[in-house]
DNA sequence: ATAATGTGTTACTAGCGGTAACCCGAGTCT
DNA sequence: AGACTCGGGTTACCGCTAGTAACACATTAT
């Protein structure tokens, strides 16, 4: 009994925090990253404190978030890469699935690309470098993962595989971004665009016309 | 004299905004990119309103003290781009002298890559898309334009520059931060491990033996 | 009945960006 | 000389934020 109360005040306890989860994503949607944990509790329904008592702080909560979305975005990228086909098609496919969510959803994109940021307290130490969004970590690391296991690199395999996976998953992301922004072509021309960067054809153009021997 | 007035005024006012940008400056290489106004107004050795009096608000002087170390970054990549030699080994110098730079300096770098980001007040309209740091967007275009000028694309040369432009830069930033967070290997290294990238080394490297015929 | 535990609230602190109001010294006009 | 504007400076404030302490109600165990 007192084991089954423990696992049933738990249960209501997940359930709760889902709903709080819900409530913070319609807010974050609504108003942006920087919403404020007043408005997210009142969404809510409830008081401040309450969401102090879930999550710690603002970064908890943010943290919380950013993994349900950052989750369901890798996974539609894993399928993408896993796909039965050519490697170039696999890449594309890749490059499309990415851009598609962000063009699909671009406030959730926005808000995975800020990190917590926050904190006013005692943020003293002020952790130099990895200070990316948490989400290219984790992209650039599962690309990584794919290509050590699935290309032939020589020596060096391992370390080479993970320059290219946070390289080519940086190289997505500023290009989409910039795209997200501009809007200079369609998606379709972008994705091929990239993937002729990424098969070499930067190293193999010509030099223009009239230019001197550079 | 009414104009030499003028101009003595403006020329102390200049030098005053010189000051300080210094004053922020150290306080922001002390304290992160989160340096508060206050902070840096006790710096400076004067208070808040003269700070808000030059720079509008706090993104106007975030925006100027970025301009300057943007400025200067981007005059250093301009040389690495522009010097007379192969392609290939202009393009690792670029890479060189951009890791160089976040290296010798990584707080102006976290500084640089984090956008105001502020402005509690009334930011409601919170432009979707664009939101990347200033000097991303600017190496993106520098370097569409040299690679538009220089190489001979085909038809849509201008477009598929720009893209390139921007997924290089991006490439380059993520790269260098998770190498900045990790130093899994040496500057050296790294630069041609980049440049392999987009030397088409990933389209050109073998399936591993015992994988299946993707 | 009474103690304890969890759930919720109100009311507060400290610090932020930003501003209004005042203050004072230097030059200018009468 | 004396009033008078005017630019550079400060103090004292506003509204907002993140985060917390302390109190109130219910439910359950003893």
């Amino acid at each position: 009994m007192d084991t089954t109360q423990r696992t049933e005040q738990q249960r209501a306890a997940d359930r709760r925090r889902r709903e709080l989860l819900e409530a913070a994503d319609r807010v974050v949607l609504r108003d942006g990253p920087q919403a404020s944990m007043n408005a997210i509790a009142a969404e809510a329904g409830i008081t401040k404190p309450i969401l102090y008592r879930h999550f710690g702080d603002k970064g908890g909560l943010y943290a919380a978030l950013a993994k349900r979305h950052t989750d369901a975005l890798l996974n539609s990228l894993r399928d993408a890469l896993d796909a039965p086909a050519e490697r170039r098609e696999r890449v594309e496919a890749t490059l499309d699935t990415y851009l598609a969510a962000i063009e699909a959803r671009p406030q959730v994109y926005r808000f995975l690309m800020h990190p917590a940021e926050g904190s006013t307290g005692t943020d003293q130490g002020f952790d130099v470098g990895k200070h990316s969004a948490p989400l290219l970590r984790r992209m650039g690391e599962e690309l990584a993962q794919v290509i050590g296991d699935r290309l032939d690199l020589g020596p060096n395999s391992q370390q080479l595989a993970r320059v290219w996976g946070h390289g080519i998953v940086g190289m997505m992301h500023a290009a989409g971004d910039w795209w997200l922004g501009e809007r200079p072509c369609s998606r379709a021309e972008l994705v091929k665009s990239l993937a002729d960067l990424l098969w070499g054809r930067l190293a193999a153009a010509g030099d223009k016309v009239g230019g001197p021997g550079f």
